[in-house]
DNA sequence: TGTACATCAGTGAACGCGCGTTCACTGATGTAC
DNA sequence: TGTACATCAGTGAACGCGCGTTCACTGATGTAC
């Protein structure tokens, strides 16, 4: 049953994209070898192919997840000309909504992994601070072209980015025994990064 | 080998509370009841006979941790008269500093907790609602305190503290692979919390 | 107050299950000539 | 270009291990008289 060698890239790369969106949904322990292989359409068998170990596909979910928030975010800071790419606000609104909160398995790998991270091994952890810093550049972008602050950009976007991580963190835990509360959560990390004086 | 009422509760209380550090340090699967009995100085074989089930201790050692979490902020918020009691000040400014996030089983459970709670079971989920509510509560309290801001305190609390937890929750994420990043994570919240106009 | 018995927290072995991992095997692909 | 063989992605059964949970048992505590 030997198959090509590019669909059995196209295999690994699909097992991959599954992996990162079961990981964020039900965390990286929350989902086996089975399950994911399965739900990648293969047997289990195979995934000593492509992947050394369950640790070794963490880091390249992980990886993957957090480089499809850096496109994300860069899309963002160098909109492409032409396009009606989206704006910082149309990123945050989207971010902060319900719909956004809501969804299980494409979630902001930040949010979805907050806890997980510092728990996996150490190959992940480097993988995410390179994903993190990466993106954390193209925040810093995209935040002064929205509001031009000086000096303190970079400080403010970090801040600005760690209140939406934390209000989704936040709304998510409790979106189903208080969605009220949940709701305030994201309203109120809204309503307090919206530039203070927008034009009209 | 029956042993006294009082006793047996207090056997249950240690198990709680080891478990409410545990958890908050591997995560509520990153702890076996085996592991926990014995951290606790028991059996593991007793266990059921203080909790139903798994699911029924982790729902209790996150009620325990939140409100171990909300009497901090009550204290902040309501001063026990006479007493050098912190403010929020010094709240944040331990919240957000290098020893709180490197603390492995006493932190902010929020934080501890953040992509784990909406994977548990709904009881642990309402726990956590209602302590986060009575948290949140306690936190508006203590932040108009601080800065009197009028009729948009509780918005503005809210997304304080969602800064807080935002920042602390990326910090610890690249806090062994990137720790110049982790530092400035935390330092940059704590620049943009500080009260704008903060008298001399 | 003293006695007799039921209760039940704690013990440690055992259970079944699901997990990550390994293995022998298959057969089309890739390659050497 | 055609042929012969080695390669290796995929298959599905099997392994060992750790987990949550159950169990028979112990013996001091709590209680009924």
């Amino acid at each position: 049953m030997r198959i090509t060698k590019q669909q059995a890239e196209e295999n690994r790369a699909r097992v991959v994209a599954t992996a990162a969106r079961l990981f964020r949904e039900k965390g990286f322990d929350g989902v086996g070898v089975a399950d994911l292989m399965h739900a990648a359409g293969l047997t289990h068998g195979g995934f000593y192919n492509h992947f050394e170990s369950k640790d070794d596909l963490n880091a390249a979910a992980c990886a993957h997840a957090l480089s499809q928030a850096v496109a994300a975010i860069e899309a963002v800071a160098e909109p492409a000309p032409g396009q009606k790419d989206e704006t910082l606000s149309d990123y945050r609104r989207r971010y902060l909504s319900r719909k956004s909160r809501d969804a299980e398995g494409f979630r902001c790998p930040m949010v979805a992994f907050g806890s997980d991270v510092s728990r996996q091994a150490q190959p992940l952890r480097e993988q995410y601070a390179l994903g993190l810093r990466r993106y954390l550049e193209g925040f810093v972008r995209a935040f002064s072209a929205e509001r031009p602050t000086g000096e303190n950009a970079r400080s403010e976007a970090i801040a600005h980015f760690a209140t939406m991580v934390g209000a989704v963190s936040l709304a998510r835990s409790v979106a189903t025994a208080d969605p009220a509360l949940s709701d305030e959560i994201l309203e109120a990390a809204l309503a307090n990064l919206e530039p203070r004086n927008a034009p009209p």
